[in-house]
DNA sequence: CTGAAAGCGCTTACAG
DNA sequence: CTGAAAGCGCTTACAG
């Protein structure tokens, strides 16, 4: 790595001009002539020309804007609350480099929310911003509001695959299949049945959840020694009733199941199932620590749960934005985190 | 979080001073006369005053100087790679700060050796140190003379207890075992039984392995589901011909065993024996994605690896360091890490 | 279109 | 023992 040493001054003293007018051309502040700022790029790249942030940052007054749009948590659902924190920690970072982060949010289940929210943030023209693609068709509206502005923006936890995103930080359903695949595996006598449920209201990520599916079952084509039935079922529902009905239906039709993995995090609510069929002999695995789903974690009925770094997710996508809009750093475009298996035990500093 | 924003400036007005005057004594310089100095301290103490560090990197010529002593990763044993690659990450972000790390080196199995890293330590006189105290007797001689120089140090990995150290950051052992017999306990069938090893040449660290016995067993005190017997040995040797002697002798005596669990990063030479009798069907579980043992976990030998996120341990106690040496914050002395659980599927991403 | 100067908050000689 | 001044590398008006 080659740390450059050269100053503005130097660049200036170079060009036989005066460090104002490098700054213009360096700043693209224009009013400088197109010879004068040839010469200048010029020198500047031949000498790997980097600012020196601390000065900088000592002596800027203007505030670099960052958006975030975010679900807000609710007490009901906290899952959305650890990406925040990542997100805070990293406002904190940068700070001192004058960076902002305007957090916004929106109603997970509420579109129009999310339309609103994304107005206010483009009234705020930040210089990059920062959300889950949720909605995809409003994202996709969004997004292109974002591109026409020039405003650079990163994914989080899901993204569209077809459009100039800037960055993606989050996990790989795929991958995360497998890895409770293995988990399932290794906790399920060898030739019991194992039920798949994808739970999800009107199957909104239904596509993330597929991939969950997906890297499940690949798992076992590869090498698990598990030789069960993987029956697999949809329940498009949160209605606790309606779960019922469907899971009494499954269960009373093969006697042999032994594992459940739920694709999503409501793995809450098949915990209070089997609790309340006395079935907690059943394995039971799903995604993330959230509350609920650390309950029934801590008295046993779910035996594993799989994190997906959530923390880290906001942390670096912050990061991501501020590396390319403030130190133009070439990153990676996609960042795929590794996933956390929790049990009862690791759950205990888990949050540390 | 309250962000003062007095400056030296404003604490010289208010003192009737200059600000060379407020520097010398919040430099501790001498040569200021007692009075003032304290109005200067009172006056900074009310106004909760803090150092502008962007300020103080731009102009300050001198560097701080961080002295790391670690074991030298070898192919044999790359374990010690992470927390250097945490320090080394560590080290850039602080780079701006004027802060350099120094990296010393020592042969793990040569006391000799570490002594004599000791005295180069010694002879830089760096703001700090961070060293793993894993030769307890020859760590205690580097404390004193640290502590004699008023050079603060911090543990990593382990800890000596009775000591000034400025911070410990590290697993629980105890806390770790529990989690490995979670694991454990899930993996294997209620009626099979338990083998505990103590893997480790000459007992070294026998502490700290020892914690992790005892938490293990502590787990199936209070809500283990296994019912099997709890074998515990000890094996002072990583000989792989008497590990096979004393393997043979305690397997053929218990035909039940299910599950073996070592409390070090050895498993891989328990892995090794595992597959030269068939017996992969027994559940293992042991310590620390080291490259044996992750040959192991992929074939599926090794069920689980527990890892102590060594990355984060160094990169912690750098942090801790500069916090102490360069801000002046308060820190938490001890900073006990969660553990990973790793299995075939997940190391796939594990060091991402 | 361009340059000279002041300032960000701190540190560093230097003069007294 | 204390103060005045220059400087770190950049940005920001302001004057021309």
């Amino acid at each position: 790595m080659v740390k450059s040493k050269i100053r503005i001054k130097d660049i200036a003293e170079q060009a036989g001009v005066s460090v104002g007018t490098v700054d213009r051309v360096l700043h693209n502040r224009g009013e400088v002539a197109e010879e004068t700022k040839k010469k200048i790029l010029d020198i500047a790249k031949a000498n790997n020309y980097h600012p020196n942030l601390i000065a900088r940052a000592l002596t800027s007054k203007k505030q670099c804007i960052f958006a975030t749009l975010m679900p807000s948590p609710t007490e009901e659902d906290i899952f959305w609350k650890r990406p925040l924190s990542g997100i805070s920690d990293a406002a904190t970072e940068l700070e001192q480099f004058q960076v902002k982060i305007e957090k916004f949010f929106f109603d997970h289940y509420n579109e129009q929310d999310f339309i609103q929210q994304t107005k206010e943030i483009l009234k705020l023209r930040p210089a990059g911003v920062v959300f889950p693609p949720i909605f995809k068709q409003e994202s996709l509206d969004f997004i292109q509001k974002l591109e026409k502005q020039n405003i650079p923006y990163v994914f989080l936890e899901s993204k569209i695959k077809d459009c100039n995103y800037l960055a993606y930080v989050g996990s790989d359903g795929y991958h995360s299949g497998r890895v409770a695949a293995n988990v399932v595996d290794f906790s399920t006598p060898k030739n019991g049945d194992i039920l798949i449920i994808n739970l999800a209201k009107n199957l909104e990520n239904i596509h993330h959840l597929n991939k969950r599916t997906q890297g499940f079952l690949s798992y076992f084509m590869d090498h698990g020694r598990n030789t069960g039935l993987k029956i697999n079922i949809e329940i498009p529902t949160s209605n606790t009733a309606l779960i019922k009905e469907k899971l009494n239906a499954v269960l009373s039709k093969n006697q042999n199941i032994k594992a459940i993995y739920i694709t999503g995090s409501k793995v809450h609510k098949i915990a209070e199932y089997l609790i309340h069929n006395n079935l907690d002999e059943i394995t039971l695995v799903g995604f993330d620590p959230i509350e609920q789903n650390i309950k029934y974690l801590k008295q046993g009925t779910i035996n594993y749960l799989i994190g997906q770094h959530p923390y880290q997710q906001g942390f670096k996508a912050i990061k991501k934005l501020f590396d390319h809009v403030m130190l133009h750093n070439t990153i990676s475009r996609d960042e795929i985190l590794p996933v956390d298996i929790i049990n009862r035990e690791s759950i205990k500093l888990y949050f540390l």
